[in-house]
DNA sequence: AGGGGTGGTTACCGATTGGATACCTTGGTA
DNA sequence: TACCAAGGTATCCAATCGGTAACCACCCCT
């Protein structure tokens, strides 16, 4: 499994320009996405999300445990956070909205705009 | 067309349960449902979403509009809305979220409860 | 003993969201 | 003339969201 990437999600700004919201709140959504290719530790994180304040990192994961999408575990005295099986299945779906997004790019920016 | 039944979302709490979110606004993805069948007129909107006040209403449909999600359209001294090309584009990647939202309620239920 | 990394928590504060309620304008109707 | 429906606005308020910054406990390493 490789590094997260600290470049991830570099110019995104997901709560101003997309019509769409994964989660509760502003950034589950990009935690999600970070889990994809398997589990990561809380610094890991912290890489591609270091837009985000640590209370936030750590609200999302709560919000997205107690809702079952995440398993937060604790082995040999790391934490780890991992996509449960429903929490995986939100990939479908997600995805999805994100080819929208994609094709669609350029008339949101001109809708924005005008 | 057919009319909007008072019903349509009657048990629906979309802010609490629904891990999605369309549109900026809390709102905003019952306005775009309520619109697939053809334009509508505010107080027709009012029907269904008989729980959302006024000016939330408004709010999302000047966000919607504002987004090019939503067309408003005052014709002979009626004002209806209709979604876009865009804003129906939406529709396919909004009606997996919500399959997969049926798919998955108990589990969703589950983990909230716990 | 001291320093650093991991995985957070806490307090404080301003901005934003959303709800309730009352009100308004325009035009039609009785 | 009075009233009514449509399509909203205006105002006020409470709750929530999200950011900054500081702090903390535990463990490891030197």
């Amino acid at each position: 499994m490789e590094a997260l990437r600290a470049e991830m999600f570099e110019e995104i700004c997901p709560s101003s320009l997309l019509p769409f919201r994964i989660g509760s709140d502003k950034w589950a959504g990009l935690v999600l996405r970070c889990l994809e290719d398997g589990p990561r530790r809380y610094s890991e994180l912290r890489v591609p999300l270091a837009r985000i304040s640590p209370k936030m990192l750590t609200q999302s994961l709560r919000a997205l445990e107690r809702d079952g999408f995440v398993s937060r575990v604790q082995d040999d005295r790391r934490v780890t956070y991992a996509l449960t099986d429903l929490g995986r299945s939100l990939l479908g779906p997600m995805r999805a909205f994100c080819d929208w997004a994609e094709d669609h790019w350029d008339e949101l920016l001109d809708a924005r705009e005008s």
